[in-house]
DNA sequence: TGCGAAAATGATAGCGAGTCTCATAACTGC
DNA sequence: GCAGTTATGAGACTCGCTATCATTTTCGCA
């Protein structure tokens, strides 16, 4: 179980990938991009809204949610729902490294965690279903540690 | 991959499990349930809903929802998300035989598939993590052999 | 460097899934 | 049957997210 935290090359290699598929980079954009950077698990438009605005850095919530669209199309991020009705983005490293989460139904805590067998049982079963898998999310639900004593 | 589908037992079961938590069984509860029992696949609570209208039995869209809750609480239906910001629900067998989903992004086609040995390594995960894992999704998302052609 | 076409942005209205409220209807034990 | 309690349904409401559109910003090009 183990997660390489979200390297500071990304926001750079997000913004060439972008410019490259012929958008042009605006505040907004960067903005959400460079919070993204530093994070190391998922987050929700609000709480990127959220963060921005923390930081002075207010931009429209209509602009998180057209940024992190344009950038799960281009697969940049990876979005996900842990239930709740919400969801979350994270970045996704172009090593092709990602996890998946943990979700503790008692507290809402959500942790990250990755496992190679796992992912080679997933790459196997997409293909036995003739299924062109481009993406896939495991999501854990129970009660954590803390909240199960 | 294979799945059994909800045999008619389930409807019964359900029903005597609510009862036996001391929930009453008022009609709107028992067309849920039997609509439910009827599907090999996840639905959503509108779909629920129109069904139940279809059949001429026609049900609060709020008492749609309250039952699925309860059932969910019970852990007699599972409930689970394959994005679109839309939960969907299906019977949980007392076999405890479940599946998981095939998302087609570009349809929007759900299939169900079913695997041990990522059932046992979903189960050690849970474990190695130190959580209480009382439900798991695992969701892959793609290209379905049709809309790939 | 400055211009203009085209894209990005932000405020706000709109949409839809899901929840809350409360008066009424149905169930259950007696 | 009756009374007490629970379930139900209509509709108002919340909230995540999307669509719209006027304004601002970007960027190729002179």
């Amino acid at each position: 179980m183990s997660f390489a935290p979200t390297s500071s090359t990304w926001a750079a290699t997000t913004i060439d990938a972008l410019r490259g598929a012929g958008f042009r980079t605006g505040g907004a954009r960067r903005a959400v991009i460079e919070l993204l950077a530093r994070q190391t698990c998922c987050l929700s438009a609000q709480e990127i809204w959220d963060g921005l605005r923390r930081e002075s850095r207010p931009v429209g919530i209509a602009s998180v949610y057209r940024v992190l669209e344009v950038l799960a199309d281009l697969k940049l991020v990876q979005r996900l729902d842990v239930g709740g009705g919400v969801a979350r983005y994270e970045p996704m490293l172009p090593s092709g490294d990602h996890h998946h989460h943990l979700v503790c139904d008692d507290c809402g805590k959500v942790e990250a965690f990755s496992d190679e067998p796992l992912e080679d049982a997933l790459r196997d079963l997409g293909d036995q279903a003739g299924y062109d898998v481009d993406a896939h999310d495991v999501v854990l639900r129970g009660s954590c540690g803390d909240c199960r004593v």
